[in-house]
DNA sequence: TGTTTTCAACACCAAAAGGTGATATATTCA
DNA sequence: TGAATATATCACCTTTTGGTGTTGAAAACA
């Protein structure tokens, strides 16, 4: 394929405004689904989230600015403090991707199904 | 917290046989899920899929190996090419991730259904 | 046989990811 | 005011990621 639907500024990549951090890749790492469920019943600030991770609390600020970057969490002051929940909204996102290939994979249940009651009836 | 959850042996990652590429990681990159979509309908070969990407053959079989290590899809060699077709089954790890979060999505939805009706009959 | 095709495997590179500690800044409270 | 707390931000480091080109082996075919 070529190229030429990429726009001639080699390396500018200032105007672009790209999100970055979509959805799929919040949920790349392993650390951070396990704080999305941490903060699916709980509200909770930095300090109280990095205790339950062996990370430092620096690393746990990235990555709930990664999760806030794809709109999974959100934040609010209290205090000092900076309590973070889960907005599950954007995972609709991820369910709507899915759904496109639960058909194929309806169709494998349906034609192993088919095998196994064939393999019933022998020939 | 403690590290001591974590076994003593330091830097010994040799016997864990860790999987390294799970589903959610295969799915981040967003050339992974287009090459997905192209797979689903098609059983290709590397050059084939490569015609629909802006980028080198190599580059496309490491993405194809990151699928199969997720076991996303399996190839299957034809003489001199090798047809890589869709494994949906893995997505099934995605899908039961998701249901964890739906109940709350679900009750946001009714929250907000539930506000929206309150300020019609405001306080 | 030799040539072409298709892929796998290798070395390499720049950028991003995930982590660290140190240093602000803002808020609470004595 | 000063001290303690909670977080944000900065500079830095190492590993991984996504990409490149080159090389080499196996299959197809003249």
């Amino acid at each position: 394929m070529s190229t030429k639907n990429f726009p001639h500024t080699s390396k500018d990549k200032r105007a672009v405004s790209v999100p970055k951090h979509d959805v799929f890749h919040a949920i790349a790492d392993p650390t951070r689904r396990q704080m999305l469920q941490l903060l699916a019943d709980n509200e909770l600030s930095i300090a109280a989230i990095a205790q339950f991770f062996p990370i430092s609390r620096t690393a746990v600020n990235k990555h709930l600015h990664i999760l806030a970057e794809a709109g999974l969490v959100s934040c609010r002051k209290a205090g000092r403090e900076t309590r973070y929940k889960l907005e599950p909204e954007p995972l609709a996102e991820l369910k709507t991707w899915l759904s496109f290939f639960e058909q194929y994979w309806d169709e494998r249940l349906a034609a192993l199904k088919h095998l196994v009651e064939a393999d019933e009836e022998p020939s």
